[in-house]
DNA sequence: CCAAAAGTGTTTTGAGTACACCCATGT
DNA sequence: ACATGGGTGTACTCAAAACACTTTTGG
């Protein structure tokens, strides 16, 4: 029954932090509609078995070269127009990661690969404008209700990096010793015998984050500032 | 690209609470496959201009006349397999709503239109259990940030009505002083000065729900219990 | 000894939780 | 008068929030 022209597509949207920005992955067009302009990484779900998760990977890959990455569905926009090819509904993903140790290629469908601070956004193809607010209001939610601050640092930080994600994230600045307090106090940052030396001042210890820990408390924390 | 066979339907998990349970608006199919079971309301996007969200208002009256319902995205399915005659991306809906008034009626592709309590289900079609188990999933969520559980009320209702919804789907009997002292300091309960006879014994006294009130408050309140 | 960021405690306030009895009504 | 659900108050505990100075390091 009908729907044989509508197509169905993934993007995601790759969120890290860098020096204390938020930054989304984007790739630059090489071709129409949009030529020119900066667009998230996608593209249509082929018709092989794999399932949409599969595609966001495979697409965020071949576009960027960026892999091994937490993703989670989003969102999805089916709007009529969105596309001016014709109807195409998209299955938005969400993507917390490290810059750290990426080394980003443009695939065959782009002329550019690059992160953008989300505060300073070029103009952007089809909606993929709506589409990065609605992961930023996701990430926000995710930050306070699971460790997903945690897929956006390296194995060790220290926990000014900690605060840095939340700030950068939340939008605002927060009280360090309550942050700390709250934090140490949940048991799922693990101390290590080693620190972290930045500058000419007081170096700072490096911790990591216990799974273990976190799935052992009774209930979840909410990491609210 | 690819993606011409694949087809986008549209799915609603609609639930309401009666009689102090959560139930689900099922129909059962009249065709194949999976024909005699029981199934969420739902069918193809067709091409015409709709959205997404329309598509599933539309679905869901012409298979079962419930229409002017709160509706929103929950998740989209799109496992290879999940539906023996190809590919088929869903987009699925959660929508809440009170029985009281509806005159249920099966569209064309169904064989009867029911209310199932969510803990008896009987063998679905499809991979439609799985959306129910994240429907309910997400109606606890709702229930604690949001004011969701006065869609699933009539205008007016007492506050052991508003209780019996808690705890229907949340599960788990809650404190009736704590649940009243909460939801009164909100401020979002409005007074009525009338009562609710339900038998013989005291007579209940009437709320309805301000949104006005709730949009007033600085910071959202969290219905936990 | 200076600059820079790391690290640290206490007090106050408000909200969550536990808990048991009296009230109003119809029969 | 009784059966039935409606309606109420207090004390305790704990977490959130506000708030400013000392420590460690390299230069």
């Amino acid at each position: 029954m009908a729907g044989e022209s509508i197509k169905v597509a993934v993007d995601t949207v790759a969120l890290a932090v860098e020096q204390g920005a938020l930054e989304v992955l984007l790739v630059k067009r090489k071709f129409e509609p949009f030529k020119s302009l900066w667009a998230l990484p996608g593209g249509s779900l082929t018709e092989s078995d794999e399932t949409l998760d599969q595609a966001a990977t495979r697409e965020l890959l071949e576009e960027t070269n960026v892999g091994d990455v937490y993703l989670e569905q989003l969102y999805t926009f089916g709007d009529k127009g969105r596309d001016p090819r014709g109807r195409t509904v998209t299955v938005s993903y969400l993507a917390l990661l490290r810059q750290e140790g990426l080394e980003l290629k443009a695939g065959s469908k782009a002329r550019g690969v690059a992160w953008w601070k989300v505060n300073e956004l070029p103009e952007l193809a089809f909606d993929h404008a709506s589409i990065i607010s609605y992961a930023r209001q996701r990430v926000k939610y995710k930050l306070e209700y699971s460790p997903a601050a945690f897929m956006l640092l390296p194995e060790k930080f220290t926990l000014r990096d900690l605060q840095s994600v939340y700030e950068a994230v939340l939008g605002k600045a927060v009280d360090n010793r309550n942050f700390r307090k709250k934090f140490l106090n949940t048991g799922v940052l693990q101390e290590l015998n080693e620190t972290s030396q930045e500058g000419s001042f007081r170096p700072a210890r490096l911790y990591t984050f216990s799974l273990e820990e976190f799935e052992k408390l009774p209930d979840r924390p909410v990491f609210m500032f």
